[in-house]
DNA sequence: GCAATGTCTATCATTTTGGTAGGAATTGCA
DNA sequence: TGCAATTCCTACCAAAATGATAGACATTGC
C-alpha cells in the first residue's frame, strides 16, 4: 500500500507552491523547492515537469523562473494528483473504478478478497478524492500559524 | 497504493482455506489451492510456507497432506496478514502507527502530506483491521449461496 | 515401494525505483 | 551584450522488488 517517491515528492512539491501562493509568492524554482523539501534537485525537476504535463503547473523559463499553479487550488484534487503519478487507487485492478481490469480469479462476483478490496478502495478514494490541494495548504498554514512556526517562502524581505 | 501478486495471492489462499473449512474440508493442498485461483503452484508453495512460519497455517506432509488453519479464523486479521506479507499499511513510513520512521521533511508536525497520509492509514486500517478471515468467508459464502453458485472444494462426494 | 505432497535452496528475467549526468534553450539583469 | 539562473530534454544507471521457475529432498498414505 506504499506511496513511491516520485508521488510522495510529486505531493510536497504541490503543497510547497500551493503554500507560497498563499503567502504571496506565486512563483517557485525547482532548486528552492528541492531545498525545502531535501529532494535532489534532478529528480524533482522530472517531476515538476510530469506535474506540468499533467496540467497542474505552469512554469516560467530563465532566470527568476519557475513554477506555478496552472488551475485554482480548491480543483485540485488529491486523489487526481495521486492516480497520475502513481496509477489507480485500489489495491488490486479488479477494485478500481477508474481503471477497472478483470484479475484471474475464477468468479470475480462472489470474490471475499474483491469485495475486500472495493472497501479499501473506496475508503481512499473517499479521502483523497475529496481532499484538495486548497483544504490541505489551508490545514498545513493554520498549523504553523497556531504554532507560531517559522512559514516557509516568506524570507526575511530583501 | 497497489497490493502485490504475493499479497493477493497470499490472502486468497487464506480465504479458500477458510472456505474449504467452513464447507468441511480442514485439509487443502497447495496444488488444489493453485488450481481452484490459477496461481503458479510453485509461487504459491512459498507463499504458503511463508504464512505457515508466521503462524496462520499449520501443514501435513505426504500424500492426502496439504495446509490448514492454525488459528479460529476470527482471530486473523486480514490487517495482519497484509502487514506480515507487504509490510505496514501506511502509504508513507512516517504516517505509519506499527512500523514509524522519521522523514526527510524538514518539519514533521506541519506536514501537510503526513497529516494526509495518516487520515489515508486510518482509513485503511480500520477497514483490514476490523475484518477478520471469519467475517470475509462468511460474506463470501452468503454470497455463494444466495446466488446458489458452486460452492468450492465440495467436489460431488465420491 | 511408489505416488503425492510439503520443504528447502538456488536461480532468473523483467520491471520499477530512485536516482545521476550533461547539455540545450530561454530569460532577466547588470 | 554577456553571464547567471533557470527550465527542458535525453540518456544512462545501479539496486531492489517482483513474479516467478527448477530441482532435489523429506515425509506420508496407501
Amino acid at each position: 500500500m506504499k506511496l513511491s517517491k516520485r508521488g510522495e515528492y510529486a505531493l510536497r512539491a504541490l503543497i510547497d507552491i500551493g503554500l507560497a501562493h498563499a503567502l504571496g509568492k506565486t512563483l517557485v524554482s525547482s532548486s528552492e523547492l528541492a531545498k525545502q523539501e531535501r529532494i535532489p534537485v534532478k529528480f524533482l525537476e522530472a517531476i515538476l515537469l510530469e506535474l506540468k504535463r499533467a496540467g497542474y503547473l505552469h512554469s516560467k523559463r530563465g532566470a527568476q523562473g519557475g513554477y506555478f499553479l496552472a488551475q485554482p487550488m480548491h480543483r485540485i484534487k488529491i486523489g487526481d494528483v495521486v492516480r497520475r503519478i502513481e496509477g489507480p487507487l485500489a489495491p488490486i485492478r479488479c477494485a478500481s473504478v477508474t481503471a477497472y481490469e478483470k484479475c484471474s480469479c475464477p468468479d470475480e462476483a462472489h470474490c471475499g478478497l474483491r469485495l475486500l478490496m472495493v472497501d479499501v478502495r473506496n475508503a481512499i478514494a473517499n479521502i483523497l478524492d475529496r481532499y484538495t490541494l486548497a483544504d490541505t495548504v489551508e490545514v498545513t498554514l493554520r498549523k504553523l500559524r497556531r504554532d507560531k512556526a517559522p512559514l516557509p517562502f516568506v524570507e526575511a524581505a530583501r
